[in-house]
DNA sequence: CGTATGGTTGAGCCTCCTCAAGCGCTGTGG
DNA sequence: CCACAGCGCTTGAGGAGGCTCAACCATACG
């Protein structure tokens, strides 16, 4: 739910720019689909950038030039009405794609949550490469698709959640992405962002987000310090039941 | 915003399918992606149906054998709780695609609207001739971007917008796509949908649907006869004020 | 030490949901 | 032909969940 795509292919190993071969995304990244020799095809037009934690990679509203894959760090994608409310359409982790294809002009805003490296591509030229390689492009579409999957499962929440449920179901998501057991039995999740970025993630404020989290920490459900970004879940199965009610 | 995507490209006329080449969704659908004389691919794997109004084409859970385009009518992809709730996460008009690619179970439930034909695929063999015709692959990516960002503007929606914003963005987008003028000032729009279904597509109950849009009649923005499937919008620019606030 | 930032908690309110009744149209059967 | 049920829609009354506004706490940082 929470992903946006992690499809793996090896390919042989050959010459190749060594910059990607040692890339921490060569596995997950859509250069997973180029064989090393295609490599630098991609390398040609990409330049590694790191961006500092909050910083945009681009806003709503400018003109579309670039797109990008996630290195390392994490993105948040988000849009907002006229009047500054924000809601946060998507988060991307190391592997997956950054950017509007075959738009003008970008309306979304892409920012850093934490210090994060990207590979940057001019849109255009990546939009050409896309044509000479289509088993990226077939990678892409499968991408897309699993992120418009995602996007639907959180139309459900956002339009048929409570506050409660839709905190679970993030949770769940967490342990499903990054959870591992905990000595002295539930899994221990890191929250990667702050509660107001929760907020804009699942429709609520801040406010609600805090205190939906104390309550599970007060049923047993969860926990955790106060003020603390990670967690450990006690009681998955409740967590379960929250989400999927009889 | 409403639109999963009317891409349109024009190719040369030879021999095909008669079936295929007098197709309402010829010039709309995936085919437009299909040289005249390469339409027998998916010819030789597609057969026609018509689908009663209210009947799925396929339910969440099922096996997910079978993909489409829509030739005419309407149809709705809904997501669901266990318990029930309802969210339509998708309409779908002539020419768009129906179907969940590359998934062996189908997790969303597609339904018609009204009375709509259909070309029907049996999904492994639509994924192979997806293999086989790059520029129908490349179409398929740049329908699934723009579903994409449909949908990533319906989560802002349901997650940030009120009410009367959402039923204000509905009609906006119904304007945009199909109204038309008339005599007398303002523009006549068919709503396709019930109210309980704009209730399910925009997270609200069919009660505040019909309260917002009695409450839109009250002030002079729309017109509509008691329980009528159409109405007129007396005030577009009040309608954008509505959804764009200051 | 003072300020800023992120988080928690409380009080009150408002929007939207729930429950309920009623209206108008359609189709069906007596 | 009318009675009646069924369905979609509207409208009202009341309640609850989540928002707003506000105070307070902990930590980080200059």
């Amino acid at each position: 739910m929470l992903t946006e795509g992690l499809l793996q292919d090896r390919t042989d190993a050959s010459c190749a720019p060594a910059r990607c071969l040692s890339c921490k995304a060569r596995g997950s990244s859509l250069c997973a689909a180029m064989a090393d020799s295609e490599l630098s095809a991609l390398h040609a037009i990409g330049r590694r950038r790191t961006l500092p934690a909050g910083q945009a990679f681009n806003w709503a509203g400018d003109r579309n030039n670039h797109c990008a894959t996630v290195v390392e760090g994490m993105l948040k994608v988000t849009a907002s009405t006229t009047d500054g409310r924000e809601q946060i359409v998507g988060l991307l982790f190391p592997g997956d794609f950054v950017g509007e294809l075959f738009e003008e002009d970008a309306t979304l805003t892409v920012s850093a949550l934490c210090e994060t490296d990207l590979c940057i591509y001019p849109r255009a030229a990546f939009e050409r490469t896309l044509e000479d390689h289509p088993r990226m492009e077939r990678m892409l579409l499968r991408r897309t698709l699993l992120a418009l999957g995602d996007a639907r499962g959180r139309m459900l929440a956002l339009g048929r959640r409570n506050a409660r449920e839709r905190i679970a179901g993030f949770l769940l998501d967490l342990v499903e992405r990054t959870g591992h057991p905990e000595a002295g039995g539930g899994r221990r999740i890191a929250i990667p962002i702050s509660r107001g970025e929760m907020a804009d993630y699942l429709g609520l404020t801040i406010e609600t987000v805090s205190r939906q989290l104390s309550q599970l920490k007060a049923t047993g459900i969860l926990a955790f310090a106060k003020g603390d970004r990670g967690c450990t879940v006690l009681r998955e199965a409740s967590l379960r039941a929250i989400v999927n009610p009889a």
